[in-house]
DNA sequence: CCTAGTTACGTACAGCGTACGTAGTGCGCT
DNA sequence: AGCGCACTACGTACGCTGTACGTAACTAGG
């Protein structure tokens, strides 16, 4: 007794099933998985213990025999679509092979548009969050630094896959939401922005802005930025 | 009338005060205020529009005249907070002067621990927002490069120190706000932790964890962080 | 001066996370 | 063998959220 609702667990500690009483339902991942259906289908608002308990077909406060909170549901989330990254055999060229996952991050991101926005709130290690990294680790391997740097690439590396697809994916979104088409949406922000401009503020903005002739390839900046922070890592460029 | 609802307006692109009826109780600037006091005293959660409302001794639905989605607050939030951003004249370092940005960034989400949570989310261009990046751009003007790599070099920067003090917050704020100390939660953490790692399905991610004795040094990764973002855009390095 | 566009704000609604209580189930111990 | 307890299941209910809507007071433009 007592302890129920005392303890910060973290889920994964807690053993999925206990000897006693009735079979559970469900699997823990059985639950990951309706919740993942339902964040892809109507977004992340959309998964509510309510909605998911639904999907599931069973009593909404049933659900709170596998997940205590909330948050914890996000974290099973996280973990079931860390399932989709695929560990390859490391090929012996360690940047190749990080730029790889790096871009497979960012294709399992727009898979599964709600993730960026998730990252920043989970934190208990999961299984395959665990599993992910080792394989980073292995990639690693032909890269002659101290382990701790090593961890500190993929950190890194991770951070501004996330940043940069979550932004990327927020404009996508936002323009679509709208009833309004891409380009009215930016005609009006545009306006905005030239009348800012016009005040003269921002002579330096204003050059930025104007130079760049048509849209900005979204795919390209990413590459480039990944590419630096490899660069920043790299023993043979210093 | 109809075109209440329908517009997706950047709240900056709407004038804070149109010539009729009664004069409006509040600036923007107070209500912004007085979100970002609930904010750094009760957390982000704490900001309702009831307790807003309650803050500026108003009723709450005063304040949708001001601000037409809670999403325009927290745009107004970061503005807000924006305005704390020190512009100094830059000193013709721009390694130097791109390094004090960074840090008195950090500064401030410290200082507002609630920021980064916003951070993605936020989008429009907000006038302290747009005065910050002219800022840094001021800086950056020693630096031999296309005005479009600067802009990078600002976005990845921001996006690096977004994601780590986030991180380091985040941590700080999960061991305070429990029943536990530090130690017993590390304690916790680390115990399953360890029977993952005892496993055996993790040999490197062992080896790094094992291998670093002490707490980590977050503000000496952090600063090593930005170190490594800069040198990928110094040219005398290359 | 009048009237249309504002501000102010009380009420109300749908939906959220989840505490709590109760009923039923089947493992483990005696 | 059978008792008891830990577990599953889930209906109800509470406090909270964002905000749509209606009404009353107010003031600048025609």
């Amino acid at each position: 007794m007592a302890d129920r609702a005392a303890v910060p667990e973290v889920i994964w500690a807690r053993p999925e099933r206990t000897g006693r009483g009735p079979k559970p339902a469900f699997t823990r991942a059985d639950i990951a998985a309706a919740a993942v259906r339902i964040a892809d289908a109507s977004g992340l608002d959309g998964v509510t213990m309510r909605q998911v308990a639904a999907e599931l077909g069973c009593g909404t406060m049933s659900l709170y025999n596998y997940v205590p909170r909330k948050e914890d549901l996000y974290e099973l989330m996280i973990d079931a679509i860390g399932a989709e990254h695929e560990m390859f055999e490391p090929s012996g060229d360690w940047r190749a092979d990080m730029l790889r996952n790096a871009e497979e991050t960012r294709a399992i991101m727009y898979r599964h548009t709600w993730v960026p926005r998730l990252m920043p709130g989970v934190f208990g290690f999961s299984p395959n969050t665990l599993r992910y990294l080792e394989h980073c680790l292995a990639c690693l391997e032909p890269l002659d630094v101290p382990a701790g740097t090593k961890t500190e690439l993929v950190a890194l590396l991770n951070g501004v896959v996330t940043t940069y697809t979550g932004n990327d994916i927020a404009t996508a979104e936002r323009t679509r939401s709208m009833p309004w088409t891409a380009e009215e949406e930016n005609a009006v922000r545009m306006a905005y922005l030239g009348s800012q401009i016009a005040t003269g503020a921002y002579p330096r903005l204003t050059a930025a802005f104007t130079e760049q002739s048509g849209p900005v390839d979204l795919e390209a900046v990413f590459r480039r930025a990944l590419e630096r922070v490899l660069d920043a890592f790299d023993p043979e460029l210093r």
